[in-house]
DNA sequence: GACCTGCTGCGGCGTG
C-alpha cells in the first residue's frame, strides 16, 4: 500500500509509522488483501488468528508487518528483553527462508531475528541466549530441545512473549509432530503463565473450524479466521497418459529398470522442460533416481550439458543445497523431487510443474502448483504423467480400470473445485503424550501424575485420553522402566527414561529407521535403509548417477562408492502408502460414470478414459459394486484408506479370505451370492466395535513409543487411527441398499 | 508398489 493508492480508510495507517516507512522502501504496489485484512486483529495482540490465502500472497508478511509494528511500540524492546515471538516451522530450509527476509525488516527496526534449528552453531545460539530478545524461528524439535535442557531458564527467556506463530501450520495437522506442537505451546503457555496469542498460517486448510481447534485445543471457536479468496495466478493444467508396453515374455529380469513409458516420459519432460526453469515432483524417491539417471543419459546421448538434478530426503545436504542453489541461478534447471520441495521454500520463478504418478492428496497438489507461476502475469503450468497398464492381459479387473488415471483426474477436478483434505481427528497419540511426559518430567525433574494429567488432559492438546486410560498409560511407563515413582509420589525418570531423554535423538516426536551413510572419496551423497541388501561389485544409481559398490562397513554404517559407468538400480528407500480421503474415491465414481471429457485430457489421455469407463461399465460397476472373477470376487466401495482399512479387518475378522486390492478388496473361495449375504448379516450388528477389531491385528506399532504401550492401550491408539467403524457401517447401508450387480 | 520432517554436547584436530 504505497501512499498513493491508500484509502484513508486502509488498515495500512494502523502499522507502526516505521513499519510503514519500510513497506514504502520495498516499492510494492499495494498491501495485499490478505495482508490488509490481518493487520487489525493481529495488531490486537489478544486473540488467535488464523491466517489462510493462495501461495505466494505474503502470508509471512501478512502476519509479521502487524506484529512488529507491535514490538516497536513496545518500551523495552532490545537487547535483553527476552523473545517476543517464537515462530515455528516445519522445515530448516524454510526457517532459513524466512530468516533471510524477515532479518530486512526486523533490521529496519531494530528487532533481532535469529533462526534456531540443528544447522545453526551452536556459537549463534549461545550469543543468542546471552542477550535474548525479538523473534526466534525455530522447528518442534529444536523448541522440545531447549524445554529439556533448559527448563529452568525458560520462563524467564520467554517472560516478554507476545506471539507464536506457525508456519505451513497444515503440515502440522493430524500428526505426531503436530500433537508435539500443541503440547510444546500448551508448556509455553504454563510457563508464562498467560495465553499467548497463536497465529497461524496456511494456503490448504481443508476445514476452518478443524484448524481452529487445532491451533487453539477446546477452544477453537474463539479463534478468528482471516481469509483471502483472491484469486491465485490462472492455471493451465495437463493430463498426458502413457501405456504400459505388454510384457516381454523373455525380460523378466529386467523388471526393476524403467519400462519404454517411462522413456517416453522422460523425452517428453527433455523436449518440454529443458531452457527453463521446472520442478518434477514423482512419488518414491527410487523412481526420482530412476528418472534422474534416464534424463542424464538423454543429455550425454544429445550431446548438451545435464539440466536434470535429483533432490529428495536421503540425499545428502550438500547435494540438496546443491539444486537448491542451482534453481535460484539463471541458468535453466529442472529438478527431480518428492516432497522435499512442496513447501514454502523460495526456489525463485519457476516456469512450470510435472507430477509423474498421480498425486494421493488434493492439499499437495495444490502445494506443489504453488511452486510455480510466479512469474508476473504468467500462468501457473501444470503437467500430470499418468501410465495405465498395458491392455493385454490384465492381471486383475482393477487393472483395466486405469484407476491411476481416473484418481490424478479426481484430484484435479478436486483441486479446480477449491476442496483439500481436512484432517484426520480423534486420534489418541499415546506415543506423543508418552514422549511429552518424559519431556515435562525431564524439564521439571519431577511431576505428580494427577497433576501431570490436568496438565496433559484436562487442559492440554491429550483430551481423548480419560484418568483411566492415563492410569494404565503410567504403569506401561513404569513397567519398562522410562519413569518410577519416588516416596512422596513424585514421578521421576527411570534408568530407561534417563537414557532415552539425554540422547539427542529424544527431541523427535516421530520415529525413524536406521541407515547405511553413502560416501565416495570421504565426501557423503546420502543416506539407505539398513533393510536393503547392499553388496560389494554391485551397480547402484544414486543422486542421479551410477556407482560402483567398493564396501560395506557394518559397524560404522558405511557404504563407500567409486564412480563408474555400469548398469545398476536405483535402491527402495521403503516407506508405506499416503492415505487416500473418501472424497477422492467417490469423485472417482463420479468420473467413471460420467460422459464428460476435461479440456485437461490431452489426446491419448481421452482415449484412455474412455477405455477405463467401457471397462467399468463391462464389469457391471455402472450398476453394482461386486465383480466376481474366477475362485474371487472384487469388492469396489469407492472409499478412502480408513473405510477401506476397517472393512478390510472386518471382513478377515469374519472367516473371509480378504486382501487390499488397489481401489478394491479382493475375496477369495467366495461367490458374489456368498459375500453379498456375508455382508447382509454384519448390518444387523450395527458399526463394529473398534477395540475389538483391532485386538485382531497383528502388527500394530508404528509411532516413536508404541513399543511402550500394552496390547490394550495399543489396540485404543490402533482403533483410534486407523479404523472408522460408524463411516464403514454407513458404506455397508449405502452398497447393500442397491442391487449388488447385474 | 509405496512421502517427509528432525536432533546436543563435547572431544579431537587443524588453522589463524
Amino acid at each position: 500500500m504505497t501512499p498513493s493508492s491508500s484509502t484513508p480508510a486502509s488498515n495500512f495507517w494502523q502499522l507502526h509509522p516505521q513499519v510503514q516507512q519500510w513497506i514504502w522502501a520495498q516499492q510494492w504496489p499495494a498491501l495485499r488483501e490478505i495482508q490488509e485484512l490481518a493487520i487489525p486483529p493481529i495488531l490486537a495482540g489478544d486473540r488467535d488468528v488464523i491466517v489462510t490465502a493462495a501461495t505466494a500472497q505474503g502470508k509471512t508478511e501478512a502476519a509479521f508487518l502487524p506484529i512488529c509494528s507491535r514490538l516497536v511500540d513496545q518500551p523495552h524492546t532490545g537487547a535483553n528483553t527476552g523473545v517476543q515471538v517464537i515462530g515455528i516451522g516445519p522445515l530448516k530450509a524454510l526457517i532459513n527462508d524466512q530468516n533471510r527476509r524477515l532479518s530486512a525488516l526486523g533490521d529496519s527496526l531494530g528487532i533481532t531475528v535469529c533462526p534456531w534449528h540443528g544447522d545453526i552453531d551452536s556459537g549463534r545460539k549461545k550469543r543468542f541466549l546471552q542477550q535474548p530478545s525479538g523473534v526466534l524461528l525455530i522447528t518442534p524439535e529444536s523448541l522440545e530441545a531447549l524445554f529439556v535442557l533448559r527448563g529452568s531458564q525458560l520462563p524467564q527467556l520467554f517472560a516478554s512473549l507476545a506471539y507464536i506463530v506457525i508456519d505451513e501450520m497444515h503440515s502440522f495437522i493430524g500428526l505426531e509432530r503436530g500433537r508435539q506442537l500443541q503440547s510444546l505451546m500448551h508448556r509455553v503457555d504454563g510457563l508464562v503463565e498467560r495465553r499467548i496469542p497463536r497465529i497461524g498460517l496456511s494456503a490448504t486448510l481443508g476445514d476452518m473450524s478443524l484448524a481452529a481447534d487445532f491451533l487453539r485445543p477446546g477452544a477453537g471457536e474463539a479463534v478468528q479466521l482471516v481469509q483471502s479468496f483472491a484469486k491465485g495466478d490462472p492455471l493451465k493444467l495437463q493430463l498426458r497418459g502413457y501405456r504400459q508396453a505388454a510384457e516381454d515374455s523373455d525380460s523378466i529380469d529386467q523388471e526393476a529398470g524403467p519400462g519404454p513409458e517411462a522413456i517416453a516420459i522422460a523425452d517428453h519432460l527433455f523436449a518440454q522442460l529443458r531452457g527453463d526453469k521446472n520442478l518434477v515432483f514423482i512419488n518414491s524417491r527410487q523412481q526420482v533416481e530412476q528418472y534422474a539417471d534416464i534424463l542424464r543419459q538423454l543429455a550425454t546421448d544429445h550431446g548438451v550439458p545435464n539440466e536434470f538434478l535429483p533432490h529428495h530426503g536421503s540425499l545428502s545436504k550438500g547435494l540438496r543445497a546443491e539444486a537448491e542453489t542451482a534453481l535460484k541461478g539463471d541458468a535453466p534447471i529442472t529438478v527431480i523431487c518428492t516432497m522435499t520441495l512442496e513447501m514454502g521454500i523460495d526456489v525463485g520463478a519457476v516456469q512450470s510443474i510435472a507430477q509423474i504418478g498421480s498425486p494421493s492428496s488434493v492439499a499437495s497438489t495444490r502445494q506443489r502448483l504453488g511452486r510455480s507461476g510466479r512469474r508476473p502475469g504468467e500462468p501457473a503450468v501444470l503437467r500430470v504423467y499418468v501410465t495405465v497398464p498395458a491392455m493385454t492381459p490384465f492381471t486383475s479387473p482393477v487393472d483395466a480400470l486405469y484407476p491411476d488415471l481416473v484418481q490424478g483426474m479426481a484430484i484435479l477436478n478436486l483441486l479446480l473445485e477449491g476442496w483439500y483434505e481436512p484432517p484426520i481427528v480423534g486420534q489418541l497419540h499415546l506415543s506423543t503424550l508418552i514422549h511429552q511426559l518424559l519431556s515435562q518430567i525431564a524439564q521439571q525433574g519431577g511431576m505428580r501424575a494427577e497433576q501431570s494429567w490436568r496438565h496433559f488432559c484436562e487442559q492440554g492438546p491429550f483430551a481423548e485420553v480419560d484418568q483411566t486410560l492415563f492410569a494404565k498409560l503410567l504403569r506401561c511407563l513404569g513397567d519398562r522402566d522410562l519413569i518410577q515413582q519416588s516416596q512422596d509420589g513424585l514421578l521421576l525418570l527411570g534408568l530407561t527414561g534417563e537414557r532415552l531423554v539425554n540422547h539427542y535423538s529424544f527431541y523427535t516426536a516421530f520415529s525413524t529407521t536406521e541407515e547405511y551413510r553413502l560416501t565416495t572419496a570421504g565426501q557423503s551423497l546420502g543416506t539407505l535403509p539398513t533393510t536393503m541388501p547392499i553388496l560389494p561389485e554391485m551397480g547402484l544409481i544414486f543422486a542421479g548417477r551410477r556407482w560402483l559398490v567398493e564396501s560395506v562397513d557394518s559397524d560404522q554404517q558405511v557404504i563407500e562408492v567409486s564412480p563408474a559407468q555400469m548398469d545398476g538400480q536405483a535402491p527402495s528407500f521403503g516407506g508405506s502408502s499416503a492415505f487416500v480421503h473418501d472424497r477422492i474415491r467417490q469423485t472417482m465414481l463420479a468420473i467413471y460414470r460420467g460422459t464428460d471429457i476435461p479440456a485437461y485430457l490431452e489426446a491419448k489421455a481421452q482415449q484412455l478414459l474412455q477405455e477405463a469407463r467401457t471397462h467399468f461399465a463391462d464389469c457391471g460397476l455402472d450398476q453394482g459394486y461386486l465383480v466376481p472373477e474366477e475362485e474371487q470376487v472384487l469388492l469396489f466401495p469407492w472409499r478412502g484408506s480408513l473405510v477401506m482399512n476397517t472393512l478390510l479387518v472386518l471382513l478377515l475378522d469374519n472367516g473371509l479370505k480378504a486382501s487390499l486390492e488397489g481401489v478394491a478388496l479382493k475375496v477369495k473361495g467366495v461367490s458374489p451370492e456368498e459375500l453379498q449375504a456375508a455382508l447382509q448379516a454384519l448390518l444387523p450388528l450395527g458399526p463394529a466395535n473398534p477395540l475389538r477389531l483391532a485386538g485382531t491385528v497383528r502388527n500394530k506399532r508404528s509411532e516413536k513409543y508404541d513399543w511402550v504401550l500394552s496390547e490394550e492401550l495399543l489396540c485404543h491408539n490402533y482403533a483410534a487411527r486407523f479404523f472408522d467403524a460408524q463411516a464403514t457401517w454407513q458404506t455397508l447401508l449405502e452398497l447393500l441398499g442397491k442391487d449388488p450387480r447385474i
